[in-house]
DNA sequence: TAGTGTTTGTATCTTAAGCTACAAACATCA
DNA sequence: TGATGTTTGTAGCTTAAGATACAAACACTA
């Protein structure tokens, strides 16, 4: 497996020479754990001194209801990484718990160094932080569009805004949606039936004609009219 | 109007002493301008240069609906900021218009100049840097929590959701909401009557018992339990 | 304390979307 | 090419929640 490869891959070492990525583990006190299923590498409520970033395996992230249940909140794959947004907060203590799924490696890296300027001064330090400050900016545009759909109440009003944001974003009548039935209709928070039923009366209304994952845009006008009346 | 007592409000500048805050001024390139009504302070697609803090006054975000009309998504007043987010977003520009609404100073600190280091080598400047991560960091918490309200699906579900985790974070039964029956059918992004129906059906059902903003928690283990349950 | 505006409660009707369960289409691979 | 698994479409029923419109309670102040 390529270190070097994977790390760029990972939004907060974009733009990182190799000979940048190697200064992480003195600059950053960088070191790599080796776990195997079912450990827990981070516990809900526990200080976060380190970022994680998973270079092989997998995990699974936990949140802790009120009674005490844990509930899976989302997966972890190589590339990915956890406590990156916790390390910034208040209190500062990781609000799920991440478990390995799957043999896993992980890069740890101080947090207390990131914010500090290092005695070397090396910009990849200051890299580090603007990738930072991106990766947490962007989070926050993502969170800010997927709740534009969760917003909009009729069925066809999500599906519309949906395609017509792919459409202003992908720039073709003919769109990719980069998901299946089930993962959209999870992503727009309905049931699939629902959904169906509503793209199949857009298709009779002559809007929209698909096939599995591609979707061509008839009526664009109309899409985009829905789109926006969408609430 | 006292800046130093309005700025410490704003996230950015959480700690900071006055003398710190003086150093804005020459450290952080910061300078202040006044607006009358009507003008634009921000335009979608603009890069962002610096971030704008609002002093006095207040300003209107607008974001442009693809058939080109604008669109409210939201006001900013006295202590507020705009900018904060894309400035560290991909392409640094604006996504949304900012105009002002009754006349307004405001305080403008450069952008390039947080991310780096000052050659003063001043501690204020670590600091923001620290609060400006843990702006954005704790903006994603909020989203991560309101977003979960979106997505429960039965009315019944989102109130014991919202008065549970109000009751948690006030930790008395009697919980006080902090916002009116609109504001809080809209924050569910539900309709006020439905919302209503519901409170009361949950009286009905001696869960809870409320007048105005004060709700009391009669049954705690079962709306802990709907409140787990929701989906 | 009357008068106005706001917030909250109530009623009725309608409909969109959920759920379940099944059928059809498609993919994959031996 | 048949067998198996997955994804997508279809149907019928039920119900929760939306919309609208009005009434009651309350708050403010003149």
């Amino acid at each position: 497996m390529n270190i070097f490869k994977l790390l760029k891959k990972n939004k907060l070492f974009y733009n990182f020479e190799d000979k940048e990525i190697n200064k992480i583990f003195d600059c950053l006190h960088g070191h790599i754990n080796k776990y195997s299923r079912g450990r827990v590498v981070a516990e809900i409520g526990q200080p976060v001194e380190e970022i994680g970033i998973l270079l092989t395996g997998a995990a699974v992230k936990f949140i802790k209801k009120p009674n005490g249940e844990l509930e899976n909140c989302g997966e972890i794959f190589a590339g990915d990484m956890f406590g990156e947004v916790e390390a910034y907060t208040g209190d500062r203590t990781f609000n799920s718990s991440v478990v390995i799924a799957e043999e896993a490696t992980v890069l740890y890296i101080s947090v207390a160094t990131i914010v500090k300027q290092c005695s070397n001064n090396c910009p990849c330090h200051q890299k580090l932080l603007e990738n930072t400050l991106s990766c947490l900016a962007e989070r926050i545009d993502t969170m800010g569009v997927d709740a534009k759909y969760l917003k909009i109440k009729s069925m066809r009003g999500k599906i519309s805004k949906l395609f017509y944001d792919k459409y202003l974003a992908q720039g073709t009548e003919t769109i990719h949606l980069g998901f299946n039935r089930n993962e959209m209709a999870e992503y727009l928070n309905v049931s699939r039936p629902s959904m169906s039923r509503e793209m199949i009366a857009m298709r009779e209304d002559g809007i929209i004609k698909f096939r599995k994952d591609e979707i061509v845009i008839l009526n664009v006008d109309e899409l985009q009219r829905l789109a926006n009346e969408a609430r």
